[in-house]
DNA sequence: TGCGTTTCTCAGACAAATCACAGGATGCCG
DNA sequence: CGGCATCCTGTGATTTGTCTGAGAAACGCA
């Protein structure tokens, strides 16, 4: 089921209207809380474990809907972790968090039960669309729910990749294309710089903060060319998206 | 009968619109649990066995539609088995798992009876698709199910492995066919190198992630060749197929 | 056993995307 | 209406991702 909150945000609901439950396992306290912190921000609700011991006995108790995995545990392999969460919980999907530069070796046939991974360094909104997409195509949240964003004549197909404004197709970068994710689900909310940049960028980016103000201007020179314009800047604040006829 | 989730993939379903049953039967850990996982992302329901009693015991309390038998185990020789199997379940098909080595004559008899084999290492496409293949011929599942696959004007066939384009028949490797038919049972659905890899490779490659690529254009030559293209690349995200007018 | 086919590695060419920098434009305040 | 802060955007260096040719190895079949 999805419902949308007062502040216009679309939140992704189990079957019977209660919260989906998101068990975050990783051994970086600084990781666990930055994930906790912006998944319990999407309405969800969060436990975490440092271990697998401990991630095992909160899966257990919690019974969560899917769960966040670092593939790097002190204590044991997460194949082994993994193994062990299926006998418990056969059906919850899992999303692997792996470093990139790990040697691949032990990454294969991850995503083969349709479970899914991001590599560290990841941003949030990678992290939180994936977390969708499983929790999404597991059924743990009702299945009217679809992969669609829509803004005014603005559509955002998250499967797909594809965007289109008035039926025209639009081509966008990976970037781009995670900014406008974060802003359409986002609409007529002004959202800061430092905002955008610790959601859309990962966690460790180091740059300038006008990357922001740079792919603000690359997705507007595609989204509201020669059209009623929809990415507006609130100077001092921000940006925010809305439909154009206003 | 079949059915279309919202993601837009086909699901098989017995006639009185309950999961497809399937028992798996292997020895090795890493391999139920890895069928297993992928065959619960298909929709159905899955139970295993690690060796020939368990198989019995839970084949006649679970009453699978289809079982995947591995020929190796280490209380009864996979034969014996089979026949134990059929006194229980005299029509439920069967999908051996040999390796490569093993002599073939012996299963060559078996297929005989409309049942089938792949060989160790095996890709879940195909133990997907050939448990389709049995579960649909069988009549477990409703027959109007066919096995033809279309996007576009582009067709495959997964029974004679048939493949055309705009009415011309294009002839395929092993390889191409199974990442084509990936990519067609989930048109318009952009697809990692990852997922690809570990869905169509075999569980044990170890290679060079570039042979997605490769394929790819592999594919790209004999499909898109000269025509509007259907495979599209999704930079940073990975490959799509859908119809060409769009 | 030998020949054609298929699979896969490797490496270079190429294209696209990302981002820093800096000058120019715009809005806001007094 | 100036002056300052903020924002916009052109340019280009650098990095990253993808494509594909060449050839080696494995396979399949006669």
């Amino acid at each position: 089921m999805t419902t949308t909150s007062p502040q216009g945000r679309t939140e992704l609901l189990r079957p019977d209207g209660s919260p989906v439950r998101v068990l975050v396992v990783d051994d970086e306290l600084s990781i666990t809380e930055l994930l906790s912190m912006a998944l319990r921000y999407e309405g969800w609700q969060i436990r975490s474990a440092g271990d697998g011991q401990g991630a095992l006995r909160t899966a257990r108790e919690f019974r969560p809907d899917a769960v966040v995995l670092d593939m790097m545990l002190p204590d044991m392999d997460g194949l082994t972790v993994l193994g062990r969460l299926r006998r418990e919980l056969p059906d919850v999907p899992v999303l692997f968090l792996t470093a990139r530069d790990a040697v691949e070796d032990r990454i294969a046939g991850l995503t083969a039960g349709g479970d899914d991974y991001v590599t560290k360094p990841f941003s949030l909104e990678e992290v939180v669309a994936r977390l969708r997409g499983l929790i999404r195509r597991s059924g743990a949240a009702d299945r009217r729910s679809d992969s669609v964003l829509v803004v005014g004549d603005l559509t955002l197909d998250e499967d797909s990749h594809e965007v289109t404004r008035g039926g025209d197709s639009i081509h966008l970068t990976a970037t781009e294309f995670e900014l406008l994710r974060f802003l359409m689900r986002n609409p007529r909310r002004v959202l800061s710089k430092a905002q955008i940049l610790d959601r859309v960028w990962s966690y460790d980016f180091g740059g300038q903060a006008n990357v922001v103000e740079l792919y603000i201007s690359y997705l507007r020179r595609k989204i509201d060319a020669g059209r009623e314009p929809m990415i507006h800047t609130r100077r001092g604040a921000g940006y925010l998206i809305k439909p154009a006829v206003s």
